[in-house]
DNA sequence: TTGAAAGCGCTAACAG
DNA sequence: CTGTTAGCGCTTTCAA
């Protein structure tokens, strides 16, 4: 209705100062003002504890002046520390990713280290060539999203020195570190919750991604124990998005499909759903009975009753941090023993309050 | 309901192999094994151009045979290039942002460029400190959201000479580039709009981070240019979130207030401002108008009628990394002229389908 | 086209 | 406590 088109405004700023062309001083130039060796700069950033603090006041007095910030390049070549820990996901255009991927760089932060941030897209080649890169920058550890990688991902991860936390899954070979939870189980549950509500004519909607083709695996064989082999499903690619859910929810109904149960890999396709559905004038859960996974607030809040497989994000990011500064931080021998949490997940049932 | 406690097993695993013990290979290792010189080494990897076929396909066995991955802190560090980019967002809980990040990323991923992540909690003394630690990682370029900083961080970020794209917002002095739009400029076209709609008495939700601010200023400018000059206003404290949009509009109705459009400064609060008032058998538009800002897919297609202020973060984050590229690549001096970018915004009216 | 020498800016290790 | 000496692993000159 508006519409404020780019004005293509090319002006001059950042007018090229002197003191940008002159290069960054250094600690040696520090050290010079200060009239000691540019160890004991080096120290009054770092150790400060082993300085006399006539001297750290010296120092102090010549970083002010000089405007003096330290080069981490050169530190971490030095010191053999990067300080730098990569973190792989697949996309943070999913909120619970987001969510996961804030967590960990909130605790990373507190401790120091710097967040380097790989969108993967869902497809292990693409994370193999993610690692190639962020390798080179020798982080001082790395984060992944999932338990499936390519065979060459795990090889050289495997061969690094550098601690790894994989997460969201898992896996009974980790490559390292491991925070996350079984999703076939997921499905299982979710299978022998709908099938306790007395549901026995079923649809399903699923992503496409590793992850979710587990929790429908999962999903599957709990109503084939039950004796249930058919049921009307869809898969689309991931990631999920909302219309999507609203579209193969309305193709299923336009088919003529009968059921009185929908499973949705991800809350995100379970809100669409619940909207096509609501939109139809079908209630939910009475007419049609909705359970999707992530327990997003949106989704959870939204409408008059949920039903969802909640798994934070932000705790598996917090444990997915810790569990990797742990490792950091200790000594190369005892950093041996990996370490393996099993974050478990809930099924929700929310009323709108 | 499912509840499976974490099983605290910890268990060996990453076995320290001979591999991980001994160093990586470096570039004099390729070479002896190669039998050329270091530099025929680098100019293979860098610019191969330069090199014999001959003796490219030496260098090429040699890292394949060693398994060589170049450091590239000791890169940087010589280049006087990290090929890191720094970006710094208020959160990426919320998806506009987590939207401008993604895009961001995917740019300067294509271009060979990393993303250094930086979280400000919407503080700009937190920005300060997190750009400290960054401008110690001398990245090849920032990219910051809004035109708000301290005195300080303007001042370093002046001084040096490291590109710097400012997004989100409009400024008349920005840093360098600028990829943004009025957020003045959006209140005051929002008002207009419900004023044009017949509306004469609102309520109002807002965040109280800077932008929000600035975009509610505007709001009122245009009522207040109606003669209009009190309304019920509500202030939340940022992050926005969904459920302070279902309470405060709780607490609106509850205090009596009179009003039939209710002006939110985000999407977040629209939500949860229109979950309320279906919940209590309200019509949304018919019985309140509720307009929200940022165009988010669930809000925009979960309810019957939405009128929401379209900014897609996304397309924001692309022009961002492209300007920052550009100044990146360009020779010092063409890159004298900053770019400055005013994305636009428009205000949708959505029938969910 | 190839190589030798000289650092990039910092810190580890040792000596005083 | 403080300083000296050697690098970290790579790329930039500059010569050959």
């Amino acid at each position: 209705m508006i519409d404020t088109p780019p004005p293509p405004a090319r002006s001059t700023s950042k007018s090229q100062s002197l003191k940008a062309l002159k290069k960054a001083p250094t600690l040696i130039d520090v050290a010079k003002v200060a009239g000691v060796s540019p160890i004991s700069v080096s120290r009054t950033i770092n150790q400060p504890e082993l300085v006399s603090p006539a001297i750290q006041q010296k120092v102090r007095e010549a970083i002010a002046q000089t405007g003096y910030l330290p080069n981490k390049l050169a530190g971490s070549l030095a010191s053999r520390s990067s300080w730098l820990v990569a973190v792989i996901v697949p996309t943070i255009a999913n909120a619970v990713f987001a969510e996961t991927v804030q967590a960990i760089t909130d605790s990373l932060s507190r401790a120091g280290y710097q967040t380097l941030l790989g969108l993967s897209s869902y497809d292990i080649q693409q994370e193999e060539v993610l690692l190639t890169t962020i390798l080179g920058s020798r982080p001082d550890g790395i984060i992944l999203i999932g338990t499936q990688h390519t065979v060459e991902t795990r090889r050289r991860l495997q061969q690094s020195p550098i601690p790894v936390v994989e997460t969201w899954d898992l896996a009974p070979d980790p490559i390292d570190g491991l925070v996350g939870f079984s999703h076939s189980r997921v499905g299982q549950v979710v299978g022998e919750y709908l099938l306790a509500k007395g549901h026995r004519r079923f649809a399903s909607i699923s992503a496409n991604d590793q992850r979710a083709v587990r929790r429908f695996g999962g999903f599957m064989s709990a109503l084939r124990e039950a004796g249930i082999e058919n049921l009307a499903s869809r898969t689309v690619e991931a990631p999920a998005r909302f219309q999507q859910g609203r579209e193969q929810l309305a193709q299923l109904l336009d088919a003529g499909e009968s059921f009185t149960a929908v499973y949705c890999s991800t809350d995100t396709i379970a809100h669409g759903v619940i909207s096509e559905a609501l939109h139809r004038g079908l209630r939910v859960p009475e007419d049609l009975a909705v359970v999707g996974f992530g327990n997003l607030d949106f989704a959870a809040h939204t409408y008059p009753s949920i039903t969802t497989v909640a798994v934070k994000g932000e705790e598996i990011g917090r444990l997915a941090a810790e569990a990797l500064i742990e490792r950091m931080t200790n000594d190369e021998d005892e950093a041996q023993s990996g370490c393996r949490i099993d974050v478990g997940f809930s099924i929700i049932e929310r009323e709108s309050a």
